[in-house]
DNA sequence: CACCGGTAAGTAATTAGTTACTTACCAATA
DNA sequence: TATTGGTAAGTAACTAATTACTTACCGGTG
């Protein structure tokens, strides 16, 4: 008759727990500014009280720091898969991009999570974590340059830091207006219309090409 | 002997002070992430009591769409200007291109103001004001499109919204990658780099090219 | 010119509400 | 029973906004 506990309180271990928490944020990250997230909001996400997070993160930066850590080993190994899945370098490219694209599809709060970041002017280990998966992920894109250029696909005279600037920048903008607009949906069309202009963009043109 | 005011408490009028006011977001979003920017944070740059503020603005979010309306102002006069100055369509972009990375580099805050805003799932009168003056930028950036199309400049076939897209993502590419760096002296030479690339992207190949 | 009164820019102190984080205690499970 | 995931009730610090009051400026009038 005086049953208090309705649900029968959810223990997880704390590992499950920890995943459960960066998985809210990042769910959160989605729809609000993560910069504007706060602890009582996440636990309230997860049906836990808000000094529970304490338990398993002992301080809210280190909440952060996991879900960098997440965000940075899932989109690399997004990318690596989709380049290792390609026959030429181009067309590695190709695929990267696509698949960053639907990468940001399918986790929304990622992308926000990011440049709310790298924003931050101190330089914090999240930011640190974060500039390091740039790195590799620009690392990825110069060698697949490398390759192009060596089997004669790009254009000569191209500046090979600049093309991966310019694809990563052209992902960060289709990101930026997907925000804008408020719906990820257009995302890969935009993505599909925009590909072939940087293509276009570095790749050698063929000599014998039918208009 | 017993002189008190040291300083002679400087009293300007209204419009004076609000746009100091402004400024001062500006000058602050350049090192802090403007949503962390608080009233008393500016009031001290100002060397103002933190209540005065309300006295020419009512509510925060006022200051904040002050900083919307600055910057949607100065930046389309940058980039029209640029337009204008131009000789051809594709110059105009060029210029425009330029002209923007410029404006960057003489005010870091706008970027980072921009970007926090728009990544407010919310829509504030602040977002809807910066998103005007993006559709207004596209807007132009069609027009000079179209312009090289009828005129020939343009490759045949090339999606205009797609290369409007790509331009403006390629400027926010930059931005982000500035910030990352934490120095935005490197983007001109970035920009320099990255155009040529756009530019191959999308102009007509002419005929008779030597190597 | 000097005085006076209204207006508006300023201050200092305080408010209610949040925030990250802590503490004391509890109960399940290994 | 010792450990650990959990709760509930705190706390100190900070936030936007408001308050009562002060001070500078400016345009008539005596």
């Amino acid at each position: 008759m005086s049953d208090i506990a309705v649900t029968p309180m959810l223990r997880l271990s704390g590992e499950e727990r920890r995943a459960e928490i960066v998985d809210a944020v990042l769910r959160l990250s989605a729809e609000r500014s993560p910069g504007l997230i706060t602890t009582a909001e996440i636990a309230r996400a997860l049906s836990l009280s808000q000094g529970a997070l304490f338990k398993h993160f002992p301080r809210k930066e280190d909440i952060w720091l996991a879900v960098a850590e997440r965000i940075a080993e899932s989109l690399l190994a997004t990318v690596e898969q989709a380049a290792q899945q390609a026959a030429s370098p181009l067309a590695a490219l190709h695929g990267i991009f696509m698949a960053h694209v639907g990468f940001v599809i399918e986790h929304p709060g990622a992308p926000r999570f990011i440049f709310h970041e790298l924003q931050r002017s101190v330089d914090s280990p999240v930011k640190s974590r974060l500039r390091e998966m740039l790195a590799r992920y620009r690392q990825i894109l110069m060698g697949l340059l490398e390759t192009a250029e060596q089997q004669g696909e790009l254009a000569e005279g191209t500046n090979k830091s600049a093309a991966a600037s310019l694809f990563l920048g052209s992902i960060q903008g289709l990101v930026m207006q997907s925000m804008l607009a408020g719906s990820s949906a257009a995302m890969r069309q935009q993505a599909e219309a925009i590909l072939p202009i940087f293509e276009r963009g570095i790749r050698r043109e063929k000599s014998g090409e039918a208009a």
